[in-house]
DNA sequence: ACAATAACTAACAAAATTGTTAGTAGTTAA
DNA sequence: TTAACTACTAACAATTTTGTTAGTTATTGT
């Protein structure tokens, strides 16, 4: 649990006024999360097809990070009807959505230096 | 430290060969960093200017931070010449620098939702 | 000479995140 | 009816991140 005295919360939230980016980058940070918000948009939009993409995730943590990406209204969890055995699907809002191509830009940039682009500053003029 | 023997630091592994993007953001969560990289874009590029724009970090806390992107080769330290008092620059490399507009848009993500535009999920047909 | 500024570091403590263990409840297939 | 599958939860422990304290070195302004 948060304690709402610390310096580490006040910092928080200090940045989280200096910029939305601070809030966008809490929502999305954590081991798993953006993963599970990729997989979902891949429709792997269950508990247990998760956790087969996933295998080293624990049930316990898998819950929670879901939890969590559903507190930021990034995904909704629904009973799917008419199937048997009922179960519970993870559907990703129009805000989570949104977030998949930003995800992806991320990726891309991730990649293109991991792949040996070359690093360099820009001569100061 | 870490501690390359423990569950999480093999789940964090595991995660950087499954996608890139895992590695993005790795380099751009914590506390105080991808705030810093936007702040070093708009020009705050030195030690003290930078303290002046978060006035609620510490020295080693932000000493701490800019190793980490200079780590992850998001920036470079560089010695102003020719000036006097002679001092520390804080450079964004060409990988730093497109990290911004990827920063962003996740600015304008947040604001979005942060501004009150509707959460919904799209009817499944 | 002395205080102030800039840019740090090491060692430690506090807090937060992540992972583990041991359970629950409802359905289904053998 | 028993085992397996799906989808969880609470309490706790391990690990990691974040913040604090107390220094350092070099330069500058008074």
């Amino acid at each position: 649990m948060r304690k709402k005295e610390s310096t580490n919360f006040e910092n928080e939230q200090f940045l989280f006024k200096v910029c939305e980016l601070n809030s966008a980058i809490a929502m999305i940070s954590g081991r798993w999360k953006s993963q599970i918000v990729y997989s979902i948009s891949q429709g792997s939009d269950r508990f247990h097809l998760l956790q087969q993409e996933l295998p080293n995730i624990s049930e316990t943590v898998l819950a929670r990070q879901l939890k969590e990406l559903e507190t930021h209204a990034i995904l909704v969890k629904q009973e799917i009807s008419n199937t048997v055995p009922a179960g519970i699907q993870y559907v990703l809002t129009n805000k989570g959505c949104d977030l998949v191509p930003i995800l992806k830009n991320l990726c891309e940039w991730g990649k293109l230096y991991e792949g040996g682009k070359e690093i360099s500053v820009a001569p100061t003029i």
